[in-house]
DNA sequence: CCTTAAACGAGACGGTACGTCGCGTCTTCCT
DNA sequence: AGGAAGACGCGACGTACCGTCTCGTTTAAGG
């Protein structure tokens, strides 16, 4: 999705300025409001130079939000399950819960239902990684005993993060680290009682 | 959010015809693709008419969804804690795993992120009603020692539905009854061994 | 045009409440700004009663142009053709001049190129009035020998009014009573000189 | 009012497509019938460039009427007075007695009276021209003594075309050559007897 | 005086056109 | 030879009026 450097020369300033731009208008009038002749204006740029680069408005949308969240992920290695993923998952909650990312990112999913290359650049630069990154978390947890040898990685995966998006989607709960913590519990302890 | 006889007398037919286009439009072009012009001229309805009784395209998309989502819910009684949110939830995926209403859902969502009025017409045609179920099945086993008397409702019902919203949103993971059966067993019963 | 007391009952209040809000309407907004909506909600009537009595928008405006021009038209006889060509031009430049009434006449004027009933309106309810009583002052001077016998009255006051709508139409030069008086003693007189 | 080739480039052909389509309109449906939605698809062109360059429906068709004209009209110097006003009336007489241009030329006076901008384009385009050869004209047979050194010319011009402006609004008598020479000697001989 | 049917106000309705905005393509001019 | 500037055909936007059509509600004529 990054062109940075491609045969056409004069690019990089404008490239910047396009995703810059983009993101500026969203945060200013929401993603409704942005227009490529807004962000052309904006970013000083002729129409036919985005329209060089990018298919449509979405895909400098999640090429804006991708490569400004990037640097903000974090992926530890503890030596404990459950404090990786809550780290994993606080990282994950403070791109979510800003007003302007948040938003952006609910939006391209929304429109990632109808447009093929935004669904596969949102899995591969968005949930790929970090789903990877999850596994591995619950496989070392398996492989040290902190996890049962029969556990299913996806369902605990989902267990955190489900909880997570469902609070980004509706805003009912917060998404502090306690109650990341709390939800990680719940997966790793069940409600108790039960029926066995 | 129902009109059917406001002072403003003649509606009725009109407004059917008006829910149904916009349906059909998404049904058979997708959200983007929806527009007045389209709905109205569908319906054999004029513009002025619709924006009458709606403000926005959204206003009779989530009525539309909301009408037609509405008798498919189910909120049953068994006895069992596990089994009424099995059933609840089995109810609630087969309206989400529907490829026009799951993505119609989704986008409105998208769009509630900018538009208060459609957040609050979701929340109160959507989500309070299904939550409030949710917290009684909870607190029936609750009082009937299914559940600890700590119990945090709304964490458990995170817990359930958080799963399901993620696997709509990401499509990487089934939504079928036994996979359900699967989040709930692992909410009641924790991932077992753990710090304990 | 006069309706006033139809079969149908209680027309009076609302028929006089049609024709002034028409005429206040072309006084404040123009000609092109009246509408049907317009001068149905200031006149506190239904569109229903103004379609039930006016095929047209010009209808009802020819109808209150010509009822309020009406009374203010004179038809004298002074014995002296000059001085009745003089007065009529003097009483008919009045109501021309006059910044409303001037411009609606224009107006239906143009509309009556494509409105035969219009046309009809204005021909029998201003022009035919209106030459009658000039051919017949020519004929009277004719009579008394203040005219040739071989005169042509029509021609001669299209010497006389002729100027004057095309000072209407043109606002070139003024339609004060010594310039008519300069009109038709030309008309009468010639430029002198001449070849005759 | 020429555009052709202003600082925005491209017109050119979709701006003699417009004035055709405008004036097609008019021929075939009449003034009122004429809409932007109209000569825009009768032009294929879209409403944006039409509003890009012109600002009302009747700028349109008021340069359409011009450009239309332009080339029928004749100025000559026959050395008589007389001889050139009845030839310059006739010129006149052919355009305005055309169905089409002259109903247009009146519905374009009456908007005229409520739109500056269309007054001022008749004015420059239409009348000070006619009215300026016009004085020549009478200039010359002063000087020349065909006409008194006194004759005010403006009056002259009046007593010429109000008659035949005065017919074209109203029909009421022929524009053809004999009538036309019939009210230029009756401006140059007056009516005879007269009280002198 | 009381009934009753018309004419009425209000205003919703299916339409058409308005004037604006954004799309994606294109051409022209400047650097 | 790029790229900014922006004109272009297209089509949707949301608004305003059109002329028609129910709706109750007067209201004045006739029983």
């Amino acid at each position: 999705m990054t062109r940075e450097q491609l045969p056409g020369r004069r690019s990089a300033r404008s490239h910047r300025a396009v995703l810059e731009s983009a993101l500026a208008l969203v945060r200013e009038q929401g993603y409704a409001a942005v227009t490529i002749d807004g962000i052309a204006s904006r970013a000083g740029v002729s129409k036919a130079t985005i329209y060089r680069w990018w298919n449509h408005k979405s895909a400098i949308l999640v090429e804006a939000f991708l490569t400004s969240v990037h640097p903000q992920i974090m992926f530890p290695d503890s030596g404990s399950a459950r404090e990786d993923l809550v780290a994993q998952a606080t990282s994950l909650a403070r791109v979510l819960s800003d007003p302007v990312l948040g938003s952006l990112f609910v939006s391209l999913l929304g429109e990632a239902r109808y447009d093929p290359d935004l669904a596969t650049a949102l899995r591969d630069g968005w949930q790929t990684p970090r789903r990877a990154a999850g596994v591995e978390v619950i496989e070392r947890a398996m492989a040290r005993n902190e996890l049962p040898a029969d556990t299913d990685p996806e369902l605990v995966l989902d267990g955190v993060y489900g909880p997570l998006y469902l609070r980004l989607l509706f805003g009912h709960a917060p998404l502090d680290e306690p109650s990341l913590r709390q939800i990680v519990a719940q997966v790793f302890d069940g409600t108790g009682v039960g029926r066995g």
